[in-house]
RNA sequence: GGCGCUAUCGUCUAGUGGCCUAGGACACAGCCCUCUCAAGGCUGGUACACGGGUUCGAAUCCCGUUAGCGCUACCA
């Protein structure tokens, strides 16, 4: 068996969204699984919509997902001879017309249709203009379209993720494939290029399922064995309705600003509409690929749960060395304004545990390290209040104690049994301790062991936060 | 309106006729751990849309109802 060809195709109209990621992962997936060839085709030949900087953020949002591509990026639009070519053999071959009427003529009798409150229906029999008339205009050399003959059969496929499914012709019009300005229509310029790019499956979002059965007629009409097809459900906002501007977050993009790492992000789109057919959550890229089919994606749709995705990234920052996590903080720092010359993955290492987003990560990291980002929070507040005078005093007396471990001693290990040893002379809770230290090193109540605090703040550091606090 | 698709916890899902008084995860609540917060461990509540069949047996198969979604362009 030859080895598959898929591909994924989206229109540069707007940005990549995360429906559109979720199929090109899917069909990369699929590719990777076989052993075989992924192709990426942008479909362009939308004129008015289509922008060079909606294409380039398409290709950025795959490249930032780890989505490669074999093949491309080709643009349909370069391809029109070929889907004119195609479009004209189907009127040699006697299965399209040509059709004379002009779009202005159409929209009458479409207008009259909606005020007679009849649905409207293209019918060759009905909306054809006389013999004479389609003479008289053949003869002056009048622009017409192309319309494809939709034969009065049965059009069913077997779908790779919903089984059989069956069209009549009868139900379908008469669709026109090249517009009278030469250009291809959708549905022409699909196949054309499929069959062109010799495409084995076709792995596309449900929205597509009725383009279907019209697809299948031309490459039948054509003489060409038609692909496997899977319609992979769609992506709906959090009120059930199709994922849209007002949900929110709906471009990958916007998850890479967010400070969702793309593993996280890989990770949790596949199991939006698939799952390995176990319990298992965290599937590392390459357990993906070798686990995935076509058999366990869902039939309908699903909704995208952030907080699921951001408890994803998070698993994904406790269990990545902070070696890694280097540059995607220093750039969240960049953004942050925090420059600093000190090694980040101590700090990184600790922090990292508690964060579920690159950006709240970096805001640690940055609080740890500059100064004058320390602002005392509201519980931060109310801890000192509520301690009055002994927060000072605790302060100073961990101020003399801290100050007394030499730098070279300066570390958590060392750090540890001195505060408890502290608390043990004072009579305090332990708590009664670190917390005021905490409060000093960060403004706020929560933070790693404050220890581990101290040794990433740093000697000199912690002790000057210390005395300005008390 | 027509055609098509879909229907398991709030959400993502396991389930492909008996292993299901329906399993896991996120979220939520409680407890443990504990200097705080996370993490982790334990516990808890919450689901097979409805009605008919088929079958010894149905979340799983069939039919109908209801609901949701998609398409119904010289857009893609």
């Amino acid at each position: 068996m030859t080895p598959p060809r898929v591909r994924f195709a989206p229109s540069p109209t707007g940005y990549l969204h995360v429906g559109g990621a979720r199929t090109a992962l899917f069909n990369w997936f699929y590719a990777k699984h076989t052993g075989g060839t992924f192709v990426l085709r942008i479909e362009d030949t939308d004129q008015q919509r289509s922008t060079d900087a909606h294409t380039q953020v398409i290709l950025d949002g795959l490249t930032w997902l780890g989505v490669t591509w074999d093949e491309g990026p080709f643009f349909q639009g370069a391809n029109n001879a070929q889907h004119r070519a195609d479009a004209e053999r189907l009127l040699t071959l006697g299965r399209a017309y040509k059709d004379y009427l002009t779009a202005a003529e159409l929209e009458v009798h479409r207008a009259h249709a909606k005020a007679t409150g009849v649905p409207f229906r293209f019918t060759r029999a009905t909306m054809n203009l006389s013999a004479d008339e389609v003479a008289r205009r053949e003869a002056a050399g009048a622009p017409y379209a192309i319309r494809f003959a939709i034969p009065d059969e049965e059009i069913a496929w077997d779908d790779a993720v919903h089984g059989r499914i069956s069209w009549q012709g009868r139900d379908m019009d008469d669709f026109i494939i090249l517009r009278s300005d030469g250009t291809a229509i959708y549905n022409m310029a699909v196949v054309s290029d499929d069959i062109a790019m010799r495409i084995t499956h076709v792995i596309r979002g449900d929205d597509h399922v009725s383009n279907t059965p019209k697809q299948i007629a031309l490459y039948r009409a054509l003489g060409h064995a038609e692909p496997i097809f899977a319609h992979v459900p769609m992506i709906l906002g959090a009120d059930g309705k199709k994922l849209s501007k007002r949900h929110g977050a709906t471009a990958v993009g916007d998850y890479q600003d967010m400070g969702i790492l793309p593993g996280a992000m890989r990770n949790f789109l596949a199991l939006l509409g698939w799952s390995p057919g176990s319990n298992d959550e965290i599937l590392p890229e390459a357990e993906l690929i070798a686990r995935f089919d076509l058999g366990h994606v869902q039939k309908k749709p699903a909704v995208f749960d952030t907080t699921k995705l951001e408890w994803m990234n998070g698993q994904y920052l406790s269990m990545l060395p902070a070696a890694e996590l280097l540059d995607p903080v220093r750039r969240q720092l960049a953004l942050l304004g925090v420059t600093t010359t000190r090694d980040l993955s101590p700090i990184i290492e600790v922090v990292k545990l508690r964060s579920r987003t690159i950006t709240h990560l970096a805001e640690q990291v940055a609080l740890r390290v500059d100064a004058s980002r320390v602002v005392r929070d509201a519980k931060g507040a109310a801890l000192a209040e509520k301690l009055g005078p002994k927060f000072a005093s605790y302060l100073e007396l961990a101020h003399s104690a801290l100050s007394a471990v030499t730098p070279t001693e300066w570390n958590a290990a060392a750090l540890e049994p001195l505060l408890k040893q502290l608390a043990e002379n004072e009579g305090a809770k332990l708590g009664d301790i670190m917390q005021p230290i905490r409060v000093a090193l960060t403004g706020s109540t929560v933070s790693e062991p404050v220890p581990e605090l101290l040794a990433v703040v740093g000697r000199d550091e912690s002790l000057a936060r210390l005395a300005a606090a008390s």
